[in-house]
DNA sequence: ACGTTTTTTGGTATCGTTACCATGGGGCGG
DNA sequence: CCGCCCCATGGTAACGATACCAAAAAACGT
């Protein structure tokens, strides 16, 4: 027992017992039992993760910065990977639920987890969901400005003198997608332009659809990719067909990433704050978790924005500017 | 404890119970508490991975094959970044060991951790390390050829004609590294030359002590820098100093990533497999785990090696060879 | 039908931590 | 110097799953 109280803040403790109990804790390289505490009744001192993949960088770096976030306040960061498939996802909330995670951040990837996420917020398991949101479930939100984010973009292309410009994305279903989806067809409607999608939900079909719509009569002049998978695609497909980027096609890609700024053509891409989105979730999650129990639960802010930025390079046809061509790249491996 | 029977392999119970007892579990939505049963004795179906960096391709690469080989054999991943920091990973272990984690996958940052692996040994929990390894420690461990890879860049290099490569690192106190080092020695040696290197362990230095040396007497015809971050740092001086790849300068790199065929010159690298390496790690660790305890654990098999392979591009000074120009990119986040 | 074996089922204690309560010792005022 | 109160400390029970054992039920042979 004194023990006990030693370990989580020694306020009823003599302190010359309290540096015996600690001296011997440390000589025996004593831990307490994790398992133990959370059967006690305290939910561990972990947050579940779930994200749709672990290879991709704008997730990965989101689970970089929730697990820096979450360790800060002594948390520990339970680290899931959905593949994009609902069943995967069911079983990782199913575990995680097993084992009392205090708090889950997710990614989500299936309608289908919904029903799941309710019933654990039912016991008090505080839920955040980031990057995209299923509508009708009441948790924390951390998103993005997709919108303002594709406005920008299509606005600098028109600025360019482009007036047919393509929008492809990979993962339509998911409103961080529908709200470029949308930013990119006001703007385009705005300026008088009819917009033209190409969706698909198969990887593999993105550059074949897109090189057909370019062979096709009246191709478009500029390319708006909603997201890295469809930009990579798509620039490998333009350069085995030889297709000048930015003279023949113009692009700009949604989602940012490392090495951008090497390629053959430097991309200009609108950057998402990837660290950020997992370091607010993360604070988020935390402030809920850390409330007492209460009805004024609902006062807590639920719902967190932030900003995404044009990052002009060359595929849009832009003459580099001087900051530009400094452009800080500190190496995939060196963010510490 | 009827209950218990049917959850975990009914073979005790009769059908007619059996069914009724999972007919209430189903009713119920009955979860069976990992906590109490860890706490009982029984280790977590957890193993515990720690990594330097989240965000490093390689790193992220290797923990998705980890989790999918786990979660095929039914075991949760408790993921964790160590930062390349000696606490961080002390305290990674700690709170794993607190965990109950079955067992434990590591790629290693600090020596200081022996201690703490031991102990979590002698206490039945099975280590591999993976990509680097500590001598000394009685471990599994799975690495990858990096000896007979920097002998094939250099011996491509030298085929090319070059005859003083200078050979860079970042992170050069780990055997991985070391292994190249000696690979690029031996065989510089070998070929009569002699053998130069750029050695440093902050990030940011890597480039500037490259491009001192590039402008002292006898500058070298090629580089031989032995990770992606050595790579990307000094890709990037060299385009903001206007140097040219692979006119003025050859480059070969150790670890391959996405992207490197699409850079302004594609890279000439030696591809580590990094999702084989994480499976075979993950499928060592849980032989051990699931091996009753006894005194021939020894024979187990305890040592993986895994080949690597020179992909040529064009940093080398190679003419694209068809196959390499079509080369594959399937997206960055398209591995499913 | 009865005793005996075999199968199925339930009782009890335990893991390590902590909430709650009880005890003991020390300090203080009367 | 005695009694009271308070603070420090330790005893006990409980969280939920399960190993072990005991009891009950079923199956069997004679």
């Amino acid at each position: 027992m004194t023990v006990s109280r030693v370990v989580n803040g020694a306020d009823l403790v003599s302190a010359r017992t309290a540096a015996r109990v600690r001296a011997v804790i440390k000589r025996l390289g004593y831990e307490p039992n994790e398992a133990a505490r959370i059967l006690k009744g305290h939910s561990a001192r972990t947050v579940g993760f779930i994200l749709p993949d672990l290879a991709d960088p704008f997730f990965s770096t989101c689970a970089h910065a929730v697990q820096q976030a979450a360790a800060k306040h002594g948390y520990m960061t339970l680290l899931l990977a959905s593949e994009r498939d609902s069943d995967r996802e069911a079983s990782a909330l199913a575990m995680m639920n097993a084992r009392n995670v205090a708090g889950i951040l997710i990614v989500p990837t299936s309608q289908n987890s919904i029903s799941q996420l309710q019933q654990l917020q039912a016991r008090g398991i505080p839920v955040v969901m980031l990057d995209r949101i299923f509508p009708g479930m009441q948790a924390g939100e951390v998103m993005v400005e997709n919108e303002k984010g594709a406005q920008m973009a299509v606005r600098h292309l028109l600025e360019h003198g482009h007036r047919s410009i393509l929008c492809v994305a990979y993962d339509s279903q998911f409103n961080s997608i529908t709200q470029r989806m949308s930013g990119y067809e006001k703007t385009m409607t705005q300026a008088g332009l009819k917009p033209e999608f190409v969706l698909v939900d198969d990887v593999s079909a993105v550059s074949n659809k897109v090189l057909q719509r370019l062979r096709a009569p009246k191709p478009p002049s500029a390319l708006f990719t909603l997201n890295n998978v469809a930009t990579i695609q798509v620039l490998q497909a333009l350069q085995q067909e030889r297709i000048d980027v930015p003279q023949d096609l113009a692009i700009i890609g949604f989602d940012d990433f490392e090495l951008a700024a090497l390629l053959a053509v430097p991309i200009t891409t609108v950057r998402q704050p990837a660290a950020q989105l997992g370091q607010s979730a993360t604070h988020l999650l935390l402030d809920w978790i850390r409330r007492p129990r209460g009805p004024e639960t609902r006062s807590l802010q639920a719902q967190v924005i932030l900003p995404t930025e044009l990052i002009i390079r060359r595929s849009c046809g832009c003459q580099p500017a001087p900051r530009v061509e400094q452009e800080q790249i500190t190496g995939i491996a060196a963010r510490d």
